[in-house]
DNA sequence: CCTATACCTTCAAGTGGGTTGAAGGTATAG
DNA sequence: CTATACCTTCAACCCACTTGAAGGTATAGG
């Protein structure tokens, strides 16, 4: 099958695809006889695969190297593991800043929705003169 | 002050602050007679604007306009809270996002828990195998 | 005066993870 | 014969910076 329909199966765009080709992330699927690229059914599954560890937020080094390593007939599971324990740790760190960051900004709202407009007398922007940062 | 101890006052590396210079966010400092930026009080209060802006997750370009209104005389009121508003709501969205995802990994987790290592036939990465896609 | 160090300067290039666009080739239906 | 919907490569762009090279300056100690 040809590019399109790979990348509509996988759900990544067909310049994703030439992307991770060319980052050495995939191999070079066949071609046919006009040069098209060519996915077989394992091809695909490959592309999932990567599309899926992406999607859990792993970057392509990781990706790239458990996909080294599953196509060169090794067990990636403790790689893997450890990649999804990594990235789950991360996750968590992401989830609780951004709950910060929505407080804060629930705040924001609060007291921007008590003002009126007349600035400078009475302005959102105050809001954020003096308050302590939020992040670092 | 230099830009060394603006950068410590204002939570920002000194060499984001040259970007921020070179990208026409901030207006240029003083120069002292050997070349060096000059920061004064009043700089080191729009640093720390943009860093608060940007900490709040606004792009650039927004921080840039809010930031040249503000500094024009005009009250960037509306902008901000139309900016703060749009940002709000997407960080709902990663939220929502992130939470997915983080039981999608407790879940992969718990399965890799139960399975022992004698790969191919037990392997956590048969876990990721044939699961429906999370993002899209 | 010499030196070590801790700053500072500019400019260019690199990062990640792709997307977008130009310029052109190909496959298929009407 | 043409319209269209794909496909190809290559280069440049996106964001928000960081890093590195090559060099200047300020200050303290010996």
């Amino acid at each position: 099958m040809k590019i399109g329909e790979a990348a509509r199966r996988v759900g990544l765009e067909p310049s994703a695809i030439r992307f991770y080709e060319s980052a050495a992330v995939v191999p070079a699927p066949g071609r046919t006889a006009s040069g098209y690229r060519d996915y077989q059914e394992g091809d695909v599954e490959t592309l999932r695969f990567v599309h899926r560890l992406r999607s859990l937020g792993l970057p392509l080094d990781d990706v790239r190297g458990i996909l080294n390593l599953s196509l060169s007939g090794q067990a990636p599971c403790m790689p893997v593991r450890e990649a999804i324990a990594r990235e789950a740790a991360a996750i968590d760190d992401r989830i609780a800043d951004l709950l910060r960051l929505r407080n804060e900004f629930a705040r924001l709202q609060e007291e921007a929705a008590d003002m009126t407009d007349n600035w400078p007398a009475s302005c959102v922007c105050h809001v954020l003169d003096d308050k302590e940062q939020v992040n670092e």
